[in-house]
DNA sequence: CGACCGTTTGAGTGCGGTCAAAAGAAGTGG
DNA sequence: CCACTTCTTTTGACCGCACTCAAACGGTCG
């Protein structure tokens, strides 16, 4: 028990030394207890903190002018969130629980010390944004190029991927904590058309309902439609530096 | 001079020691010419490489299944890119150069140098991951929840205010590199209904063609329809390490 | 029990896509 | 330098996916 849930997440990629350990833990030495719905930051917020998110979820968001959200992404157990204060002074978006939630806020100076003494985790800090990016990437590819159906079909697909990486006995059932609003909002569509292609999905036998869960009964199908690519299979850690 | 393309960049925002401006030459001590509509790197290629571009554009896109194209990102002079390859052994998108270009490839044993030795450096490449990251998830606001002509807009507003950050001179005329099949394959659109757009975006007075550039005529009022926000503005470094 | 929130369904609309064709621009080779 | 091909832009007519508006239904909490 390393008592620190980023460094168990980065410990499944390499083994840690004990200093890593140290570091990593110190950047959860503060966890913060929040219900369901409450905000963490909200955009243009001044903000120096990052997060590690050990229970419950998470989001971010954006608001646009004409008031409609966007939903940037969601954040699962171990997720560090937040992290665009490593660039800017004032939060670019908006978080927010989506259930019950401890999360552990570290201000930039701690990063500061993990790069100036951990090289080989900051690569993987590196590593990782790379990797958000990619996701990015393909929800771009999602919003800009595919259907309606096949966008709802994403989403539910990377949410089963990501929380099968969490927890390996997850199989084809997750928790849908997302109102149809919010998928909407996360797909670039509006909950009345989310539901529609909910059916659809259901009707195709791809996905069930059981009460507050989703079953996936086709992942396979699911992720065609989906176009999706799953990209967490693996990383290359080949170049990493030495640990210290 | 430093005869580095990206050291140059990074100056702007830090003064380089002189270690850690070899560093960044090391990186760039292999230019390549390529002309136009060079393939640089293939979707699922396996790819070690990463790449500082020094003269002329380049982009980077997905290719679907059903064949559409979804353009990423455009890189100019300075930046780097194709940096998936940090975090995955085969490349997560395709790059090409989009006019005559000279870039320099490194592979991941030079970032592992400079994660290694130079603190600093990495904690930059860090931030720029993130602004890279907060750029994506404005477009993805953008594809999600605007309008086709407030995505071309923004399209535009960006690639004015990015080439001005490189070229002080730049007021209001750019290069318009791009066709409207590509301008569409970036903001989710046809080519078709991106020719309409920008004839209503010149009716409207916001920009004007001419001979192959493209004439901001109201930068506001285009940054406004667009939603943009311009976040290049200012990194905050109060963060850094200190330079080795 | 009512108030509230989320889901579901229907009817009608419109934004952006599709298809098609012509005109213009830019290479390419003889 | 011209003829030819190919790519790009432009415009029109029509279509359909996803949005809007509206109403009913179901679950949950005070």
């Amino acid at each position: 028990m390393t008592g620190s849930c980023f460094a168990e997440r980065l410990a499944r990629y390499v083994p840690l030394t004990d200093s890593e350990k140290r570091a990593l833990e110190r950047l959860e030495n503060n966890p913060r207890d929040l219900p369901r719905g409450a905000t963490i930051t909200r955009e243009n917020d001044n903000c120096d903190e990052m997060y590690v998110l050990r229970h419950g979820w998470a989001m971010s968001y954006l608001i646009l002018d004409d008031g409609s959200r966007q939903i940037l992404r969601l954040h699962f157990p171990g997720d560090m969130f937040g992290t665009s204060s490593a660039a800017f002074g004032e939060a670019t978006e908006s978080l927010v629980t989506m259930s019950h939630a401890t999360l552990c806020p570290f201000d930039k100076q701690a990063l500061r010390v993990v790069f100036d003494e951990h090289p080989r985790l900051a690569a993987l800090f590196f590593i990782i944004a790379q990797a958000e990016r990619v996701s990015l990437t393909d929800r771009l590819a999602s919003l800009g190029r595919t259907s309606a159906k096949a966008r709802v079909a994403a989403l539910l697909t990377d949410m089963l991927v990501r929380l099968r990486f969490l927890n390996k006995d997850i199989s084809d059932t997750i928790p849908l904590k997302l109102t149809q609003e919010e998928i909407g909002d996360a797909t670039g569509l509006t909950a009345v058309h989310v539901n529609r292609m909910m059916r659809a999905l259901a009707e195709d036998g791809l996905v069930m309902r059981n009460n507050g869960n989703l079953v996936i009964r086709d992942e396979q199908g699911l992720a065609r439609i989906a176009n999706y690519v799953n990209r967490y299979a693996e990383l290359d850690l080949g170049w990493l530096p030495a640990p210290r």
